[in-house]
DNA sequence: GGCTACGCATAGCCTGGCTACATGTAGCAA
DNA sequence: TTGCTACATGTAGCCAGGCTATGCGTAGCC
């Protein structure tokens, strides 16, 4: 996919993988990968930052898990979470109706 | 719109709105305005170096035109313009069957 | 004479995803 | 026991590209 084109959607793609479970940064980017047939695959200096600008913002909460002494910061979708992924979804049918509408007239 | 979601579609919006006729610049914005049904506003400041730029890159060919003592400096595709338009659309589908993917799984 | 719409253009800002790097554990193979 | 690979988190700084602000100039109307 071509660079950039992500720009403004990254949000979305992170409230939408964490809905309804937990999970933490490296099952993030492998759950991604596996929703897009392997055409997502994001760098972690993409996603721990934007994990952490989610949870400032009130969207995430995150706590430590050791498993098999193994630090892992597990991430859940809190409540106004919820309705920014909402809020997003809605972005983003605007944003295809627009742009496709431009591209297919 | 959100701000940034527009990031790497542009091109896409200049080429599909001189698909089949040539415009002058305020008059691809006053189309863009038309077709997205007042959505898509795009500033000078982002249409003209862009335009220059899709010049640059062989997509676009202009030539000064003088109405009414106006001058106006009016694009319209070239072979490779087509070319780069039919991929552009192709990568627009691609992009939006990824991200929808992750979002509506 | 002044206002508004038309019309083109550029310098520099700013955002946010990406590159590169740093740090450390677990498990397996040579 | 050394080395490699996968797992796991994190930050500093780069960089592309759309946007803001600004400037220049014409046509037409009041």
């Amino acid at each position: 996919m071509k660079a950039d084109t992500l720009r403004g959607h990254l949000d979305a793609l992170l409230l939408a993988v964490l809905d309804g479970r937990k999970l933490h940064g490296y099952a993030i980017i492998e759950a991604l990968q596996l929703r897009s047939d392997g055409a997502l695959d994001l760098p972690t200096g993409t996603v721990y930052p934007a994990l952490r600008r989610l949870e400032r913002a009130g969207w995430l909460a995150s706590e430590w898990d050791v498993v098999s002494g193994r630090k892992r910061r597990t991430y859940r979708l809190t409540h106004s979470g919820e309705q920014a992924l909402a809020a997003e979804r809605a972005d983003w049918r605007d944003f295809t109706a627009v742009i496709g509408g431009v591209l297919e007239a």
